[in-house]
DNA sequence: CCGACAAGATTGAGCGATCATTCTAGTTTG
DNA sequence: CAAACTAGAATGATCGCTCAATCTTGTCGG
């Protein structure tokens, strides 16, 4: 049928999936993604159950859209990084928000919950692994410029190792803020800056130190 | 062959409790904590579901005793590092294996999955919580003494910020072998080395590297 | 050595609540 | 007035959990 009002009608139904992504975004957070019922999220969407199955064709379509649309989130913050003049100094300098956006507990809370749904639901884990595979991309070409500009040459192997530990690190605040609420902020900020500050000024390495001089693993 | 039957009632009972509590882990493992039942618990322990109810008072009293189970086995690996004698060759040897746990799925799906039950549930936080200080007061002792030995004067915050930032390291591997679950694990051995011993070599600094007053990378 | 018996251990049907989902009937809108 | 929209009751399944009944085990009077 034809969009005579399109803007209209468009408008409407993207309100309102918006409201219910909204609401049911804040029962995950709280409940967990099968702790929260429908009933919990119409009540907090101000809607009927009923009609949430009008926008939504199941529970796990609800749960799919939240983890495309955090993960698009994650997806814009990375390509504004990727845009920065001076590539290194925007690194450093993010790293004091990017440090306390992954020790907000809130935000934390739902990282966990995308995971482990992602550890065990292969529709989720299709989606998460699809988003981290573009992060990673980005975040390997930043490297790969900034290691050639100060002189470095690396192998592909070893930026993506880098990144990795990048990522590790980022994502493991989020596991911290759970088990330590209490963590200190700035101290955390400070050796993050120096930890990001040696991993990529360190020259390419061999086999780097090995413990036990030994061949290196394979 | 027979099974050697156990003698005292304790040790039956015992026996049977911990054969749900190993069924439990599975089944949490495969649908989370919510969305396995009692029913499939009963089931893969092999007794009736009124039965279970014999040994654990409920459902979260499960829960608890799988993550007390869990944390308590990170204590005594912990503990064991301490009580290497060369603590620093230790720290860099482990630091394998330590990467190939974390980046075990089986293992880390269990570990999402108590993380964000802590992040909803008080009871499970306290645990999780009285686990990582003690966790925390371990490593720090060990770094402390490291850094003392290498002539080093570090303030307790500057100890805590270090200690935070390797634990963020190798948890992270917990997300990132969800993420990313063709990661390399050799090159981020020798990455996660690398970054250990300059953290650990690095002198105790003041306000370090600051963002905006442009030092170059040299 | 035996058979009665107390004391757990174990079962599984069943309870009310709640789950995700569907249906119907009423309302709004163009 | 027809079509789109909406609310909320209805549905059948499943949830955590209970409990009366049954089975196992070990003890002890005879």
């Amino acid at each position: 049928m034809r969009d005579l009002e399109p803007k209209t009608v468009q408008q409407r139904s993207d309100a309102r999936r918006a409201q219910i992504l909204a609401a049911a975004t804040g029962c995950f957070r709280e409940h967990g993604f099968h702790g929260a019922s429908i009933a919990k999220i119409s009540q907090a969407s101000g809607m009927s159950p009923g009609h949430i199955y009008h926008y939504f064709e199941n529970k796990e379509a609800i749960i799919e859209a939240i983890v495309a649309q955090d993960l698009e989130r994650m997806l814009t913050l990375n390509s504004e990084l990727r845009s920065a003049s001076d590539v290194k100094g925007a690194l450093i300098e993010r790293t004091a928000e990017g440090v306390q956006g992954k020790l907000d507990p809130q935000a934390a809370g739902l990282q966990l919950e995308i995971i482990a749904e992602a550890a065990r639901n292969p529709r989720v884990a299709g989606i998460v692994e699809a988003a981290d595979r573009n992060c990673r991309a980005s975040l390997a070409e930043t490297i790969r410029n900034l290691r050639r500009a100060a002189g470095f040459e690396d192998t592909e192997t070893s930026i993506a190792g880098m990144v990795e530990v990048l990522a590790a690190m980022f994502e493991g605040l989020q596991f911290r803020t759970i088990r330590n609420p209490d963590i200190d902020k700035d101290v955390v900020i400070d050796m993050f800056r120096r930890v990001i500050h040696n991993l990529l000024s360190q020259p390419p390495g061999e086999a780097a130190m090995s413990p036990t001089p030994g061949p290196k693993a394979r």
